[in-house]
Order: structure tokens, then sequence, then C-alpha cells
DNA sequence: GCAGTAAGTTACTCGGAGTCAGTTAGACTC
DNA sequence: GAGTCTAACTGACTCCGAGTAACTTACTGC
């Protein structure tokens, strides 16, 4: 008898909320709890329990763990590419975009961690639409790399799709591998070090990808 | 009395076997379906179906599904790192070493499919020992590269060790998503193209990591 | 006030991980 | 060949978490 209608009296929010922003909340204390614990650690009485609802009202806005799951990283995934191609189209040449964009990846996942775990769980993903969705995600940053070695190469030059396919998904496997690396080991060089290294490490094979030595 | 001593006069196998035997012949088994069915996809009651043992002695044997997991994940990157070593110890320099690992790496997924699957999946296992144990597995690889970076460098020169972490890091992870990438697409290049092309990408990038540019 | 609907719940089923309390098959004596 | 010791092995559970069916309740527009 604390309440009878909506008009609380007291200060608490009302039990029943707007569809959207119910969504919003599970959203958020999906991706807290998948963060913190993981996607198998997490269940989905926990996230209810978090936002203070049932069940069955996650599966109905959500469909399944999956499901919810993959909100989560597409929302994420959504963020990072933003930061990551703002940091892109602010660089003054190709070379400078291309170590913005590093820099901004790494300081990304340093500055949201839990983010991070929960994009590396991704692989929990039972195999099925989900899965394939995930892969779609992650094949936004390999399109991003890829225009990146597009521009940098000479206007009319034979291209081989191949080629470039190959080094963007090398450069993407490249860096996600080193951000979990950087996160497991508790830090790790700061991004800047390891933009310049990666740099260094890339950048004149870049050039020959334009098609010279066998 | 079809038998007084394990000799049995059928074809029969013999009902009870050696311990060393059957946990070969469950390893076998839970290989064959986590490559088939992912690990989600796969229940402890299959694996020992599959045997035609109880589940009691699987988990008497492997402790849990995360342990037997873990025990196919080691043995199968064990191969992979024999026949990526093997190729990269036979080759006349460094440059072609390099070029016989990539080729070796990317020609074994092709041919054990499954084997594959398997260790994409090690996402899967939950946090915990079995994945410190996962991780400890695939830094093998990250030594084996960082091993022929420092190779690569001139004798008396002064070595970052971050510098080198963060290429062979890099270098582990491209190939890595490159392999995921490949059985994806359902071939994608051949190896010998996708070695000539990272070849290219990484080899003069690994000169200049040497130390000079800023 | 009352119908209609969207938000929400209780109380389940079902499957799979993990365990307990045993029961044999075979080896080794005497 | 009967006894006995041990390691391989099993039937029959518990427990937890994903997913669902059937129902109730608050708010909206008239």
């Amino acid at each position: 008898m604390t309440s009878t209608t909506t008009g609380d009296t007291t200060g608490n929010p009302p039990r029943r909320r707007d569809r959207a922003a119910r969504e919003r909340e599970i959203l958020d204390a999906a991706e807290q709890s998948f963060g913190e614990r993981g996607y198998q650690g997490t269940s989905m009485d926990d996230i209810a329990a978090r936002v203070g609802v049932s069940k069955p009202l996650v599966y109905q806005y959500y469909g399944s763990k999956d499901g919810l799951f993959l909100a989560c990283l597409s929302r994420l995934r959504a963020q990072l590419l933003e930061v990551v191609s703002d940091a892109v189209l602010a660089g003054p040449d190709v070379e400078r975009s291309m170590y913005a964009g590093f820099v901004a990846w790494f300081r990304f996942l340093d500055d949201h961690p839990r983010a991070w775990a929960v994009m590396v769980d991704e692989g929990m993903l039972a195999a099925g639409p989900a899965a394939e969705a995930a892969d779609q995600v992650r094949a936004d940053f390999v399109d991003l790399i890829a225009t990146m070695v597009r521009l940098n190469l000479p206007a009319a030059h034979e291209v081989d799709e191949d080629d470039i396919q190959v080094v963007a998904q090398a450069i993407s496997g490249a860096t996600e591998r080193l951000a979990i690396w950087r996160t497991r080991a508790g830090g790790g060089p700061p991004p800047e070090k390891v933009a310049r290294t990666l740099m260094r490490l890339f950048w004149h094979g870049l050039d020959t990808t334009r098609g010279g030595t066998p």
C-alpha cells in the first residue's frame, strides 16, 4: 500500500514505464552484467532483477539471451566505430588519419574496459543468425580500414581487391588482439606508443601493396 | 564363457579399457563434437554417448566441460605449433622462414577445418583457470614470432621489448583473423597468396622496428 | 465510467552441467 | 577355483538457467 496509482508520493520511479525507456534500462543493465561477469556468468534472471522487472519482459523485448547480448554488442561497436571514424576523418592526410585511428581505438578501450569485455566475448554467440549479425558489425571496421588502404594507393593503379581485403583483415585482427593483450596485461604501453609501433610496422608495407615486389 | 581374460574371442572391443586409452577415445570424440557443433552445441552426454560410456566417467577424467574443451584446444594448438615451427626452422633465412611459417599456418587450417572451429571457440571458456590456460597456449605463437622478429634485428642494437611484444601480438592477431576470415568466406585466396601479401605488408615494417623514425 | 491495449507477472517446462552411492570386470593371491 | 582388492564404470539423481503459457493490472482515449 505504498502507492495506488503511478502518482507516487515518494520520489520512486514509476513501476510502469514507456517501452523505449525500459528497453534502454534493460540494455544498460545487460551491458554492465555481461561486462562484469561475461556471457556465461550472466543469467537472464540477474539482468531482470537488476532492472527490477521479471524475466519474461526481457524476453518480450529482446527475444533471447543471444539477442540481448547482440544488442549490447551492436551498441558498443557503433560507439567505438564512431569514435574511430571521427578521428580518421579529422586527419589531414592518410598517414596521420591512420595514426589517429589507432590512438582513438586504444583510448576508447582504455576508457571503457567493460565495453571491451563484452566485445571480446562475442565468440560466445552460438552459431546462428546472431553470430552472423555480430560478424556484420565487425565488418564495418574492416571496411573503414579497406577504404583507407585504397585512399593511400595512387589514383590509376591496378588494385587487387583480394590483397586489400587481406590487408584490412590483418590490420583489424592485429588491433583487436592488441586490445585484448593490453587489457589482460593490465595496461601495457600507452595508446600513443602502440600506435607509433603499428605505424612503423604497417606504413611501409602498405606502400608495397600497390603491387611491386613479387 | 566368452572370455576368461581380456582376450575376447569375439572381435568386440573390450568393455573395460585402460585409462590412458579411454582418455584418448574421449578426447577424440570431444574434438569431433566440438568441431562440428561448437562449444555450446555440444553436451557432455553427447560425448559420453559417442564413446559408449557414461557421463560420470568423462567427468572423472576431465573434471568439467571446460577442462575437456581445454584439453582438445591444447592438443590442437600443439599440433599447429609444431607444423609452423618446423616450417620456420627449415627456412634458410628469416625472410623465407617467415613466409614458410605463414604458408604452413594457413595450409594446416585448410586441411583441418574442424580443428580450427575448436580454436575459434576458445573464447567460450568461462573466465577462470581454464581461460588462463588457453591464453598460455596461445602465447606460444607470440613467442615464436617474437623470436623471429628479434633474429631479424641487427646484432648489437638497442631493442625495445615493448615494441617486440606489440609487433608479435599484432602479427599473431592478424594471422588468426585471416584464418577465421578465410574459413568463413569458404576459401578465400590460397595460402601462398595470403602469405605473399602479408610478407609485403610486414617485411618492410619489420626493418623499421630497429628503432629509427620517431 | 468503461473498453482496449500495452506493461507486467506467476508459475511453470525442459535440457544440460555436475554429483553420489554404488556395481562390476578383471588382476592377483593362496 | 574361491576369495579379495582395486580401478573402471554406471543409474539415478540435484540444481540451475533458458525459455514459455496463461494470466493480471495500470494507463489511454473516448
